[in-house]
RNA sequence: GGGCGAGUGGUGGAAUGGCAGACACGUGGGACUUAAAAUCCCAUGGAUGAAUAAUCCGUGUGGGUUCGACUCCCACCUCGCCCACCA
């Protein structure tokens, strides 16, 4: 008998045998239901990391049991291969991103191999090949064909020393994460999406996300953030013009004292034409120009502004009040100017008081009456309306509406609805991603390259050193083309795509790998999608799967594919923890699987990373811990070993038959149930540890009353090999090396994975005793066995007429008694 | 400021409103061994206690609902994540 699997021998093995087998390969032809299990495709980086494991290993766990279940299985990857950290590392280093991308990706790809982490690799999709981004760009086409992909002016960070441009998470406290410099917004004519278009759509849809988690869809709604209110116009005194603001309380519109607008609010051009308080203007915007939009996001920044010189018109009460201009309020959301209302509102309340603005009270508090000239904050809260004209006394809720359509009749206003949701910018002043396809010809203007002329090459002979453009503005054999429309010279976009933009289709493509008519087969999609089960980071939570979400329904509304959801269950596992941290390179707390991998073998790793705890929660690493999952596979290894070469197996005694075929029952319940219900493959894992040791221990005890006597004498017997067939079963999704090993060592010709996940037997699991918890007064004072399926009644008759339990009692007066079926029975004295 | 989570032994964690701490890690003790590793066995929330007797306390804090609360409700505290001057 051997102590130690070896799993040097068996991992290899097996991979190879799986890989030639293409045991995890979707059959076109079969009949099977269909279950699609996709896990997030990867950035390829670098080395994978144990926290990036977390969620191939999960995902494979799923993938494999759901084949068992009798599924045909999709289970493909790819690579999210544009991107701006290989270009970063092209100008630092001078390897062209598609040299170190294609480095990366065989890397991992054979770390996910050495995991055991099974793919469709025929299937496999890289996002930076042409094959790919040909239809990426392909997809730019409809949604600009629909008018959904338009231009207009954006501010970028703009680093001055190095003469590029920077995204959000390379600018480091207003600064450039390279070399310190301040940044600055530079604004640049840039590609949108008209995501906005499809704000309401992708709101009402979250509700049918059935299997999303709430919080994903929380994040979304928020993200999306409707809200319902009014616009207001108000006249500017003494010019022939009129500022609309947003509000979502129409109710307060008697207590305006005042409105404020953006710094970058175009009105402010005619205030500085005809403001005779043009020269404070000018230098409050001279210092608000100082502040980037980065600065003046950032943490509470002191409330400032200047009074334009200007006043408005109240329209609901002819009132003339002051219009400032100051840096709370943004530009870009609503219509870049607000109705203050001091009491009402905090924002306004801190401002009102700082520039000794009037504070006005029109909504009186139902509880205690307020005092507009005494109040330390704005009262935000319902109430009844007072100060408030013809709507005086009106409770606010109504007012709202009553005060909308009174506007409304008037001419004043109208009801609105608005959104946080912007539209989504898909310009990258980059090298490394899937140029635009768009030519801009002198004479026909904007004109969208042909479908026939794609994919729209990127050229490979870059000079990466940052000179201000995008590399690809100064490569004149790619920049200089002819106009599709009339022919004469024009020029190529030169900014490339987000790479949001490459992930928002990837899960289509996989029907139709390196297909070069179409992007994907509709016939294909529409069988295949929504995807049965998505995995991946919950940093994804919002952009990467609203984004899909969109393109989805963009894709529905031009007939493209049958459905307006992309992926019908959402799984998010937890991030894994090491030292109090994130784990990730620069923080230095990586665990390489590779090293754990060499020591203990993959199904340790996979064993240790599903037992640590339930996935969807951040977990913390524990280098020590991984022993124990190392321990518990030799432990299962010698017990096969014990059952099927001991001699050992044959269990006769009556008891230890039924607690054998209870346990395993109760065990394939439970299993099953908790990869079903919720992936808690850290209960699953306990469970089987707790059948190994009642095999065990079973097994044992039979050696030894076979020791005792030397003839055994028995009507019934049991063979452990099936209870240690169970194990092998239950344990083969999540360690899929050992147990094929051990499959095949107990005489199986193929592959467990072909074999069927275990049933239980309902029958079992009514067999043998139950005990039975006694309760007085809901404390715990005794325990009695029954024979399972016992009547309550019986079983009441029975407790009451023990001994201990009567005692217990002894004079008090029972006045009641519950039982809990199988479980308790609580008897109330008094 | 808003939203979403989470608080249980020395540690990771377990528990459809029904035995709190399963299963592991760690620690202590023992067996085997010349010794070690490996393996196996025992113990392991706290208090009183000679005790494997018995009792009491114990799931962030304070209330509530219930025969019975880690679990449900209310208020609060702490931590984490995401968003953040959204009118």
């Amino acid at each position: 008998m051997e102590n130690k699997y070896p799993h040097h021998e068996i991992e290899k093995k097996w991979q190879q045998y799986w890989r030639d087998t293409k045991l995890m390969n979707m059959d076109e032809a079969s009949q099977k239901p269909k279950y699609y299990c996709l896990m997030m495709f990867p950035y390829p980086s670098a080395a994978l990391h144990v926290g990036h494991g977390r969620n191939y290993i999960i995902g494979d766990a799923v993938a494999r049991y759901m084949k068992m279940k009798g599924y045909n299985v999709l289970a493909p990857m790819g690579w999210d291969a544009f991107g701006l950290p290989a270009e970063n590392a092209a100008i630092k280093s001078g390897i062209h991103p598609r040299e170190s991308t294609f480095n990366n990706i065989t890397k991992m790809k054979s770390q996910l191999e050495e995991w055991g982490v099974l793919y469709d690799w025929d299937r496999e999709v890289t996002s930076c090949a042409p094959d790919y981004y040909k239809w990426t760009q392909w997809l730019f086409l409809k949604l600009y064909e629909k008018g959904l992909a338009y231009k207009k002016e954006a501010a970028v960070n703009w680093c001055p020393d190095c003469r590029t441009v920077l995204a959000n998470e390379q600018v480091v406290n207003g600064a450039c994460e390279r070399c310190s410099a301040e940044v600055q917004q530079k604004k640049l004519k840039q590609w949108f999406f008209k995501i906005t278009d499809y704000a309401q759509k992708l709101l009402d849809d979250i509700q049918s996300l059935k299997g999303w988690p709430q919080r994903v869809k929380t994040m979304q709604a928020n993200w999306i953030g409707r809200s319902e209110g009014a616009y207001i116009d108000f006249k500017v005194e003494g010019l022939d013009k009129t500022l609309t603001c947003f509000t979502t309380r129409p109710d307060t519109i008697f207590g305006a004292t005042y409105m404020v607008m953006a710094p970058e609010h175009p009105f402010i051009e005619d205030v500085l034409q005809v403001s005779e308080n043009k020269d404070e203007v000018i230098k409050f915007l001279a210092k608000i120009k100082g502040q980037s939009s980065f600065q003046r996001q950032a943490e509470q920044v002191e409330k400032e502004g200047v009074f334009s010189g200007l006043y408005v018109i109240n329209p609901v009460n002819q009132e003339k009040i002051p219009l400032w201009i100051a840096n709370y309020v943004i530009y870009g959301y609503g219509t870049g100017s607000v109705m203050a209302v001091p009491a009402h509102d905090q924002r306004d309340f801190e401002f009102a008081k700082k520039y000794n603005l009037n504070i006005r009270l029109v909504i009186d508090s139902p509880k205690d009456s307020l005092d507009g000239s005494l109040m330390k904050s704005a009262y935000e809260d319902v109430g009844v309306l007072v100060n408030s004209g013809k709507f005086e006394s009106m409770p606010s809720d109504k007012a709202k509406k009553a005060i909308t359509s009174w506007m409304q009749d008037k001419n004043m206003g109208k009801k609105a609805i608005t959104y946080k949701l912007r539209d989504w910018l898909i310009s990258r002043q980059r090298y490394w991603g899937a140029p635009i396809p768009i030519i801009y010809c002198d004479k026909c203007g904007i004109v969208p390259v042909k479908e026939k002329d794609l994919p729209v090459e990127l050229p490979d002979d870059i000079e990466f050193k940052p000179t201000g453009v995008s590399p690809l503005e100064d490569k004149k054999e790619f920049i200089e083309t002819t106009c599709p429309k009339c022919g004469g010279a024009a020029k190529r976009e030169a900014d490339t795509m987000d790479t949001f933009v490459d992930s928002s289709w990837y899960y289509l493509r996989y029907l139709s790998p390196g297909n070069e008519k179409i992007a994907f087969d509709k016939k294909a999609v529409d069988k295949w999608l929504p995807v049965d089960q998505y995995i991946g980071g919950v940093e994804h939570a919002i952009l990467h799967l609203l984004y899909s979400r969109f393109i989805t329904k963009v894709l529905f509304d031009i007939k493209a594919v049958g459905f307006k959801e992309p992926f019908a269950n959402l799984f998010t596992q937890g991030m894994i923890i090491k030292d109090g941290a994130k784990m990730s390179k620069s923080k230095g707390n990586v665990v390489n699987p590779d090293e754990l991998i060499k020591k203990y073998g993959a199904d340790t790793v996979r064993v240790y990373t599903l037992f640590i705890g339930p996935p969807e929660k951040d977990a913390e690493w524990n280098d020590r811990a991984v022993e124990g999952a190392w321990r518990f596979l030799n432990k299962v290894w010698r017990l096969m070993y014990q059952i099927t070469q001991g001699g050992s197996s044959l269990i006769t005694d009556e008891t230890l038959i039924t607690s054998l075929l209870v346990k395993t029952n109760e065990v394939i319940k439970k299993v099953t149930f908790d990869i079903e219900n919720s992936f808690h493959f850290n209960t699953v894992i306990s469970s089987i540890m707790e059948l190994v040791n009642s095999t065990k221990e079973v097994v044992d005890k039979q050696a030894e009353l076979n020791n005792l006597k030397d003839e055994v004498k028995s009507e019934s017997s049991f063979d452990a090999g099936k209870t240690l067939q169970t194990i092998c079963l239950l344990l083969s999704p999540l360690a899929p090396h050992i147990c094929e090993e051990m499959w095949r060592k107990m005489g199986h010709e193929e592959s467990v994975f072909l074999y069927s996940w275990p049933e239980y037997d309902k029958k079992a699991l009514s067999l043998g005793q139950v005990e039975i918890i006694v309760q007085i007064n809901g404390k715990v004072r005794s325990r009695l066995n029954f024979n399972k399926g016992i009547s309550d009644e019986q079983m009441k008759k029975s407790v009451l007429e023990d001994e201990k339990v009567k005692n217990l009692i002894a004079n008090s007066i029972i006045k009641k008694v519950i039982v809990v079926a199988g479980k308790l029975i609580n008897i109330v004295v008094s």
